[in-house]
DNA sequence: CTGTTAGCGCATTCAT
DNA sequence: ATGAATGCGCTAACAG
């Protein structure tokens, strides 16, 4: 490579082929290991200024990096956590690594991120893998996965914290939308502003709770409600006849509501942002670029676009969300007994033309 | 905030259940370590049926999971690759991501995924990071950074593979989209659609190369073309006065030409998602929903949300682009000793509403 | 076929 | 204040 100029005095030592150990900078200090080690964990009360420059001076010279998965091995921990994603491709997950990121940062945590895209074998695959390379603790955004697959996680095992969703028969700390609350805030404010049909669109429940929780809690709302007419269509986005079916129907609601010229009166509330932008592509493809005039669209989630298509939204405090995960974690990791702890966020709610009126 | 990096702090160890290790299932076994540790590599071919058996049900009753770490401290490799990301917001290094992955899947490697969230100084830190849990190679989706930073990288240093963008003075394997091609691509495609007043837009060039490359395509089949004017505004996303400003003097340029009822004349070529996001809000801020009928809007990259807006794009062969990123690294970990070598693949011309006449 | 031995790079007693 | 010795969990000679 050469990037040193010639004539220019050659400052970084040249690259060494083999790493310089411990030992090598033992030798090239003129004194034993265990004063170099020392030096590393900064126990410099036990050096004498001379020793430690020294040390401090072949360092350099020898462009010593200690190994960390050797000095995990000694010392049993290895600061490295991993962060089970069950979706990269959703801008829900990335905001919240994000967070996950700043945390540990913040406390010296390097976080081993796995992506699942949305596959229960990947997902085992890495859990397994994780618990290979002997990881401090898992934060896991699970997919519809049992108990089962996250047995090194949880008593005994692995500590953990569960993000948006809980697992099934699993006990361990949690930290996500609050989703009873958001769901509640966004069909009351589809109500307030007059939309009596509302249609709930979820992807199907599996195994993921979130989706569940703003299903009841949007038919609560309905319920209490009372004169409104409140419907949920599942989507299973996976499975693109199954979806056109279900626009259709979609679509007959829309079609038998048209109000001539009037606002309109079906507002659909979707899940989350995969959903909701599916959803807007339908209605877009089929009312065209004006399809906000006979339909409104809400969803939970926050993506880019949605400021864009000016459709309402309830933004999910993911920085939070994930910044919190990693504390909770943090306290496992250092011993904290406490039983399960849950940390529900508020939801905040995003009104745009969509739902303006 | 404590920038104590990852095995540093001294913290007392907790005390979890101790993990099965290959002395406990040697005993459990009755057998010696060796014996266990054949197994574990499948070398088969040295051990009695009956010692086999003996083995696999000791590892199962103690539910055994081999130690990643100590088994790369002994043999100097963990299958461990780092994988650089410079946004991980941009879908597109998303969609990379799916790819590395895959391919690691396929060759046993295991994916590091740090993301530098645009900051510089992290992008330091987990290079350094990285060399510290001695990953085997990196893939390296760089920010403005200057060789200097990737010094660990490169020869005699870590194996390390480019994503997308090039590294001043650093000499390494490459892969990425054909940047001139794509940008000739999209600019041919204006033309030939009638608009003769072309602005591409980009952010700054600082160090990534592929930035340059698209503006130089772009400005080169001008050139070519002759009589139609094109123009380059470059647009700081982080700076949103200087956004504004670039802005302000787009909308001079629009409102001069509105050719009052014909079809637009001004086409805005944005050199990726994240400009063409920020020109699609303004544009459809100040025009209204309408505003497609005002000017063209073409990108490179094809963002979820593209298809939505009904703009044209230029996709990116993203997935392809990570995994071979990830054999190109393979090999170099295997030894290859090639020169450097540069995989440019082809764009994929997306044509929708946006410009279709 | 199988077990013994000797480290990998480092942190930690425990002496000095 | 400093260093020698021991071992973390595992693999790789090297014997039997």
């Amino acid at each position: 490579m050469s990037t040193t100029p010639p004539g220019t005095p050659p400052n970084p030592p040249p690259a060494p082929t083999r790493r310089a150990t411990i030992t090598d900078v033992a030798r090239e200090a003129g004194t034993g290991k265990t004063s170099i080690s020392r030096y590393l964990n900064g126990e410099f009360s036990a050096l004498s200024p001379e020793l430690r420059a020294r040390i401090e001076a072949a360092i350099a010279r020898l462009d010593y990096q200690p190994n960390q998965m050797a000095r995990g091995l000694k010392r049993g921990r290895n600061r490295l956590i991993g962060m089970l994603v069950a979706d990269l491709t959703n801008p829900y997950s990335v905001e919240v690594l994000q967070g996950v990121e700043a945390a540990c940062h913040a406390l010296g945590l390097m976080p081993l991120i796995c992506h699942a895209a949305n596959e229960v074998e990947m997902e085992r695959r890495y859990l397994q893998l994780l618990t290979t390379y002997r990881v401090e603790g898992v934060i896991v955004n699970a997919l519809g996965v049992r108990e089962e697959t996250l047995r090194p996680v949880g008593d005994g095992g692995i500590p953990a914290v569960l993000v948006d969703r809980r697992v099934e028969g699993l006990i361990a700390d949690m930290v996500g939308l609050d989703n009873g609350a958001a769901a509640e805030l966004g069909t009351r404010h589809l109500l307030e502003r007059g939309f009596d049909h509302i249609w709930f669109v979820v992807q199907p429940f599996e195994r993921v709770s979130s989706r569940r929780q703003r299903v009841e809690a949007f038919d609560r709302a309905m319920r209490d409600e009372g004169r409104a007419r409140g419907r949920t269509l599942v989507l299973d986005l996976a499975d693109e006849t199954a979806v056109e079916r279900g626009l259709a129907e979609l679509d007959g609601a829309i079609d038998s509501l048209d109000g001539a010229g009037t606002a309109p009166r079906v507002a659909l509330f979707a899940a989350n942002a995969p959903v909701a932008l599916r959803l807007a592509l339908h209605l877009n493809a089929r009312y065209g670029a004006h399809w906000q005039s006979r339909v409104a669209l809400l969803s939970i989630d926050d993506p880019d676009w949605a400021e864009l298509a000016g459709i309402t939204t309830i933004r999910q405090p993911t920085y939070d969300i994930g910044y919190r995960a990693v504390e909770f974690l943090h306290e496992r990791i250092e011993g904290a007994l406490t039983g399960a702890r849950d940390c529900l966020l508020p939801g905040e709610l995003i009104v745009r033309a969509s739902t303006a009126r």
